[in-house]
DNA sequence: GTTTCGATATCGGTT
DNA sequence: AACCGATGTCGAAAC
């Protein structure tokens, strides 16, 4: 898993190793030690002097982490060209994009561990509880949401947007349903209010407005039912079970 | 700065390992190795049995991260409490969050490397070109989104959301101002739209609305046009210098 | 603690 | 390539 590792290497040993790993495409390389980082693209930023762990993944990904928190303090997601070389007798790393134009430096200035790790890449991974997942879900089963609701649509374009469920009542009534996997919010009131504006427009009457989500914020449900649309709860998990709550042939 | 080092951990030491360096708090924290990870919360997922690199900061966040991508397969950004455990012969690391209830379970299979490495904490960060910026630079100089801008306030709170900027123009309206740093969108125009008909409401007549961005995409300019509103450029950062462009005294 | 909004957001899908 | 919406978004500020 180790492929190399270099301690306190010189600028041109730390040169010689991000080459030819960069080269091979095959590792996941770490350089440990002080170091600069400039950005500019987007935005732009300046590091000054500091402690950095510096990670770039075999698709040519860098991250610059600090000593805290989950975020890196700069980043490269897509790299169309990664750079190395000797600037003042320090070996510099250039991660370059081209569009939109962003460019990584980070500047070596006492590099204090440079790795090579062998990392297979990772096939097996599932997420539970998207809000795509949400949908197929409701889609094979809207009753989840009210008794009586009939599918007509999901992802349906419209002027203002794609409705996530479009269905009808009981009544025959058009329902415009937007679904949110978290707590809704503001945002997703207004969106759900365009929808069924732009239905009310090209041909619905008496169009029913339902955001369906675990929960909602209290300034959303108040802004909701002052526009006459409605808030149903569903869930993206099913709820959890608590094994030291369940009653039990012992407990009962 | 590399504090301690662990190749081929057996589980009982790479447990007395997590659990030295975790209680002291003073390092960044890597495992490399075959891993499983759990994850339930919010969402739930699982990733099945591969190559993983492990990191967990001297602040107790977690990041699980595969062979490609910025982002780790599974993280914890605020951690509640971390805890190291052997179960079936096989060293477990859990993060655990409490509100919201989340939970994150590593098995380590096959660790071959575990490092301690000392990062001392960064001061010195400085981002350019936010929205942020962009605002406190507006402020001062109104003029550059348009001549004869009177500014009355800033993040001006409505029950819609805030407003951005607040002025009047040469002739006396009302003007709203949206501000983003980046291309704006649909969303960006819906946001504006809101916020110049709650004005309307509650006072104003003949409101004008500005969407003041970089750029704006093709849909959100004629839905914005659409509904009478402008749009006009303004720059997070100062435009890119290009010296191989620049005319100088020999080539001119 | 809740809510809101920005972010170098990133990422994936669709046009 | 541009555009749009979801994200276990994260993170900070305002309330």
């Amino acid at each position: 898993m180790l492929r190399e590792a270099l301690t306190d290497p010189s600028p041109e040993n730390l040169l010689k190793f991000l080459n030819t790993h960069l080269g091979n495409r095959d590792c996941l390389i770490q350089v440990l030690g002080e170091c600069e980082v400039f950005y500019q693209g987007r935005a732009a930023s300046v590091a000054e002097a500091g402690d950095f762990l510096v990670l770039v993944k075999c698709d040519g990904s860098l991250q610059v982490h600090g000593a805290k928190g989950i975020k890196p303090i700069n980043w490269q997601p897509k790299v169309d060209d990664t750079q190395v070389l000797i600037e003042n007798g320090r070996a510099v790393l250039l991660s370059e994009r081209f569009n939109p134009p962003e460019l990584v430096r980070v500047v070596f200035l006492k590099p204090a561990l440079a790795q090579a790790l062998e990392l297979d890449e990772v096939s097996g991974f599932v997420l539970f509880g998207s809000e795509a997942e949400m949908q197929k879900a409701l889609t094979r089963n809207p009753e989840a949401i009210e008794a009586g609701l009939t599918l007509i649509d999901a992802e349906l374009p419209t002027e203002v947007g794609d409705i996530d469920l479009y269905a009808r009542d009981s009544q025959g009534r058009l329902v415009v349903i937007e679904l949110k996997r978290g707590k809704a919010t503001q945002e997703a009131v207004y969106q759900l209010m365009r929808y069924v504006e732009r239905i009310g427009e090209i041909g619905g009457t008496d169009v029913r407005g339902i955001l369906a989500a675990p929960a909602i914020t209290k300034p959303a449900l108040e802004r909701l039912q002052a526009l006459k649309l409605e808030f149903h709860e569903v869930r993206a998990l099913p709820v959890e079970e608590k094994p030291e709550a369940q009653p039990t042939l012992f407990s009962s």
